[in-house]
Formats: C-alpha cells, sequence, structure tokens
DNA sequence: TATGAATGAGCATTCATTCAT
DNA sequence: TATGAATGAATGCTCATTCAT
C-alpha cells in the first residue's frame, strides 16, 4: 500500500530529524541511540525498525541535510545580478548556514570518520561527493555566465571546473576555521576581500 | 626540586609522543589508553600519574604536535626564491601532509570536537588559534617580501592579514576535500591553477 | 464450527513445518519468529495466534517431527530377512539420519535443554519419551521375531525391553559422538563391530 | 613474577567454577556474564580480564571439567579386581557423573552447539575429542588386561579400539536418555545387562 | 613513583511479545 | 482473523578511571 510507504518515509525522516538535532549537538560518537528514541519519541528499538544500525542513520541524518542544502542553495541567489554579486551571495548563503549553525561542520567532520571507517562500501563515497557538488555546480553556472555577459575573461573558461573546486575549498576551509574560533576573524569581511581579488583576477 | 620537574615534563613529552602516533593512525575515541601506556612502555595508571584524563592527554599531544610544526614549517621554503615560487613551495609543504599522512586531517578534525566539548577553557581556544598561525604568520613575510621586492603591488599592504587568513582556509579546505576523497582531483593542479589566478591578482 | 477447528490444525502444521525447517539448520535460538513467519509466509503476529509462545511452538515442532519418524522407521526394515540382517538394517537407517543430517542430532540436543526448562509440565516428559519409543518397539520385535524362529536364544526374552533401551542408548551415543566429529570414525564399521559382538552373545 | 602467574590461575579457575555451576542449572545461553560475575563475587569487567569472550569463558570451563574427569576416572577402578568387574565399576563411576549432576549432560550438549558454531578453531575439535578419549583409553588397558589374564579371547584384541569407542557411544547414550528422563530406568540395571551380554560374548 | 587488577557505567543491538487496526 | 509496527528488557562487551600495593 503506497501510504504505507510514505509513512515509513515519513517516520524515517522524524527520526532522522531527531538524531541529526543531537548529533550536531553533542557529537556522533557521544549520541547513543536511546538518546535519539527519547527525542523522536519512540522507543529504543523501533529506531532499529528504520535503520540497521547508528551509522546508517548517521548516514542518511547526513545525507537528508545535504538534501536540504541542495535544494535552497540555488534559492540563494538572484539570477538577475551580475555574477560578482551572485558570487557574494552564494559565499555569504553557504557561509551562513556555518554562522547560524557551526555545530553543522563538527558533524560533517565526524561524519567524515565515519565514512571512512565505511569507505569500502561506495555509496558513501558518493554521499561525500555529493556534499559540495551542488554548490560547485552552481559556481559553475555563475562564472559561465559571467563570461557570457562578458563580465569575466575568456580564457578562464577552462578552468571552470578547477575553479569551482578551489573556492568551495576556500568557502570549507574558511567555515572550518569559522567554527573552530568564531571571534577570531569576521566572515563577510574574509569574503569581500577574498572575492575582491579573485574578482579583479577575472574580470575583463 | 627542579630536576624532578623537568623529568617530569620529559616523562609528559614521550607518553604525549606514544599517543599522537596512535591517535593519527586510529582516531582519538579509537584509541585507548593501555595502548597508549603500552606504546610508551608504561603501566596504564602512570598515564594517569602525569595527565588527569584522556582528554587532558589528546589536547596535550595535539598542542605539542602544533609546535613541531610550527618548527618544521620555515624551513620549507626557499628565501632566495621569488615570492611567486616561495608561496607554492608553501602550499605544496603544507598540502604535502595531507598527501602523506592523510589520516592527519582526521586527527584535527576529531581533535577539534574533542577541543569543543572543553571549549569553555579558555587555553584551548588559544590552541585552536595557535593551529594556522605559523603558515599565517609565514605567509604574511612572503606577501610582504614580494612587496618590498616590488613584486607585488604595494595596496595589498593592507590586506595581509586578511590574505593570509583566506589563503590557510583554502589549503586546510582543499586538504579536507582530499582527504574525504583523494581521487577526486590533484592537489598540485588546483594550488597551482589558485596561485595563478591569485598571483595575477596581486602582481605588479 | 469443525471446519474452523481442521483449518485452524493444518495451519499450525504449517507453521510448525516452516520452524522445525530453520531450526533444523540453525539451532532453535538463533532462529527468530521472523524468520519462520516469513518462511511460512505469514506475519509475525500470526504466528502467536496459533502458538502462545516460541517455546511452545519449538515443542509442537519437534512433536510433529517425532511423528513422522515414527511413521518412517518401520518401512526400513524387510520383514523377511533374518533377524540379524533385520537389526542391522534398523541400526544402519537410524544412524543414516544423523550421516545425512547431522544437524538433526544438535536440534535434539537443543530441544531436550527447551524441555528441561519447561519439564514441570508433564506433556513435554511425554514427548522426550517418545524420541526413541517406536525404535525401541521395533527392536523388541525384531528380537521376538528372531526367538521364535530360534535364532536368538529364549533366556533373552526376560531382557527384552532393557536390551532395546541399551541398543537405542548405543545408537544415539554414536550419533552423538558422529555429530561431534565426524571424521573420528566410521559409522558402518562401527555398527558391524557392535553388532557382532551383540548378536554372537544372544544367537543360539 | 610467578607468583602473579599463579594468582591469574586460580583466579580463572575460580571464574570458572562460579561459571560452570551457573551454566549447569541454567544453560549456557541462559546465563550472563554479569550473574557470573555476581556468583564469583568479581565485577563485570573483570571476567574481561581473564576471559576475552564469553565462547572462551564456556570452553575453558567445559575443558577444566573435562581434566577433572580425567583425573578421577582411573582412580575409580580398583586393578586388582577382575577385568569384568573393572568394567562394571567404570561404567558406573561414569554414569555417577550423570546421577549426581543430570544437568551436566545438557551442559556438555549445549556446550557442543558452542563449539560447532567456532568449530573452525581446531583446538576446539580437539576439546571434543578429549571429552571421551581417557575412558576409551582407560577401557582399552582394562579389555587388554583381560586378553592377558587368559579371562577374555585373544580375537577381540583387534578390535580393542572400535570396541572402546561402541562402549563410550553407550554409556554416553545411556547417560543422555537419563537426563532426558531420569525416571525411565535404572541405571545399574541397564549397565549390568549390557555388560551381561557384551562380557558374554568375549569371554573365553 | 609506578603499576595493573578491578570496576561498572554505558552502549549498540536483538528479539519475543503485545496490540491497534 | 491477520498483521507488522512498536516496544523495552536483556545482553555481551569496552574502556576510562580508581586504588591497593
Amino acid at each position: 500500500m503506497t501510504p504505507k510507504i510514505i509513512d515509513k518515509e515519513i517516520k524515517k525522516m522524524e527520526i532522522s530529524s531527531a538524531a541529526i538535532k543531537i548529533f550536531i549537538n553533542k557529537g556522533i560518537s557521544n549520541t547513543s541511540i536511546s538518546e535519539i528514541a527519547r527525542e523522536a519519541g519512540i522507543g529504543k528499538g523501533t529506531v532499529y525498525e528504520y535503520f540497521s544500525s547508528k551509522d546508517e542513520l548517521a548516514i542518511f541524518a547526513a545525507s537528508s541535510w545535504i538534501n536540504l542544502l541542495e535544494q535552497t542553495s540555488y534559492d540563494s541567489v538572484n539570477k538577475s545580478d551580475t555574477p560578482d554579486k551572485q558570487l557574494k551571495d552564494l559565499f555569504k548563503h553557504t557561509t551562513s548556514n556555518f554562522i547560524k549553525h557551526p555545530e553543522i561542520i563538527s558533524f560533517f567532520i565526524e561524519l567524515i570518520g565515519y565514512l571512512q571507517k565505511n569507505m569500502h562500501q561506495n555509496k558513501h563515497l558518493q554521499l561525500i561527493k555529493r556534499i559540495g557538488a551542488p554548490v560547485r555546480k552552481h559556481i559553475v553556472d555563475i562564472l559561465q555566465y559571467g563570461i557570457d555577459k562578458k563580465f569575466f575573461r575568456e580564457e578562464i573558461a577552462k578552468d571552470l571546473e578547477k575553479t569551482a573546486i578551489n573556492l568551495v575549498a576556500f568557502v570549507d576551509g574558511l567555515g572550518l576555521q569559522y567554527v573552530s574560533d568564531p571571534q577570531f576573524f569576521n566572515l563577510d569581511i574574509q569574503i569581500n576581500c577574498f572575492l575582491d581579488y579573485f574578482l579583479n583576477s577575472i574580470r575583463k
């Protein structure tokens, strides 16, 4: 019965949400299944009706969260802005996740450790790759748009993919540093400074 | 007695060295005190004569390791090269740690989690700040050297600190992505591509 | 309604058959109710419509299986053979169960443990007694036939029951040793050797 | 230090004794490590200082018990008796274990299941083989003694090993039946009846 | 000071059983 | 009647920490 399947998916999401809420606050390995069950308002055993192990739950929870990111990433940018502005907005949106939920980085960081334990399962590799993928794709789009609109030099076309990887690396690294010590610098200022130099070098 | 105190410090370092060797290979939480004691050639209980808890040991070990990094960072660059070359070499040296020992990232990543649990203790904050400090300092030096030698534009002088933070953020983020999936890209190519754009925008 | 009751009995047998198939392969305590339900093509809860507990199911399943054994035991022997030959054939048939399905012994072994837990329920005692009963009965018949045909000495008539118990004990014990270590000896050779001595002492 | 090693062995035996006491009463899988620890008057974790797993403990406990059997088996028989008497005494001694501790059979029976799970580890095979070995050896000795003293026919010499296996099989099977239902027959009577026939066929 | 035996809190996971539908 | 989702008691095992020697 289709309705039943939907219910199952909803319940999975509920448990996943409860899990991620605690994972983010306390770390994956410091969170017990009992705690998750209590947060979700269900019995401990019920968790195992929906997830075969704690690892699977952690991966699913992370995956859901990535899905959410993917869905909201594109909406953060006004397509009619200049590519400069679009890039800046995208960076701001991405890092704003760190500002609003700095714990999320710790979660992903711990998750990678979890995933590496299970790396042999190819699907986890896919998951990790997906983490930055939508943002990379978005960056490529914006850069291409800038080229098309004669904002950016045409020579950069050959480096689009590489550049996207680098920009995502920068944003991730900045977020990582930020969560390590939020008082150390101002995110906006750093982003503006970075983009000033970067845009300066690709602008026509 | 002063000699006693010195002995105590030496022993702490020995335990710390043994600990970090295993931490880096297996992760902090997957390493037991017994294992560390065995590696250090001492009894399990003795560890607690020098460290009040596993957390304290982990933080101390990480701190020692950062000290070591600080000492070796400067030796990686030939001071008589052009600043372009110096920057490239510094980046290569920094990322080469990831290439040779990708586990190191996982270690830092897990460390941050440990530190966050104890964040209320201000000294840990200091520790985190120190992680990137020597590299940042080094970058500032190279950039300043480039300005002095008329390789780089003088206007960048006002952004030295911010730029250093951004460059370190990039290197960290690239390393993070690399350890997540070493097949995804080629570190050297990414660094070259990044520096081409960056240097292009600051060169005279 | 009588038909309903019959249906109920049929369903019990179906579940029981599914259960025993898995019990024999994996052991009773390593078999879950879910597994049995799946094998029987019914829902987990349905099992409890027919059996009040796993224990009851195990006992019922074993009982059914003994019934089956009872039905096949007699067919294994050609009534027109000499009693010597009949006895040898019966032993071979009995032990051949061990050869073909050594797991069966493990099953009975575990079953006895199950039964002992519930020993206070007299009906289980009856069940255990029945396990060897048909073979004992068969042995008594063969021995009596041998006496009647003047193959065996008449004095043994007073020991028929006791002898039957002993012979079944021997066959069981041999099977038990065989399943513990099938490479240790050759079943046929042991049986022939045993019967040579036994028949030698009762032959006229 | 040697004394320490002795202490460790003593403690292992203490835990093993506590374990076997409960194993025999409740079965291996129905006995929890906590229970064993409580019986032994130690903490739960301490059990794992001496045994790496419950399986290992069960096997060690069984092994100790077999050792005990091996030590007492030979003392049960008066070497100056006739071989008839010696054989009878050995059987009585062996079965008396069942009479005094009928639960022991259940324990060994469950143990075999445990061992089969771990059969790949060759040492367990050895353990099982050892269970009957001392009694078999003893039987061979008595039979040989009977041949030498002209009580038994010389032709049986070629069947000593096979006969020993069969006699042990009989005793085991009788014990198995006895523990299944102690009221069903009288052990002594069955043994006497069995030996009467057996001795009759090998006596000179 | 150094030790390692002892500890028990804590955890992931299983599964017989219940019960609302 | 049939179901399977929900449950939580129970369990084997780990390991940081303590403490008697």
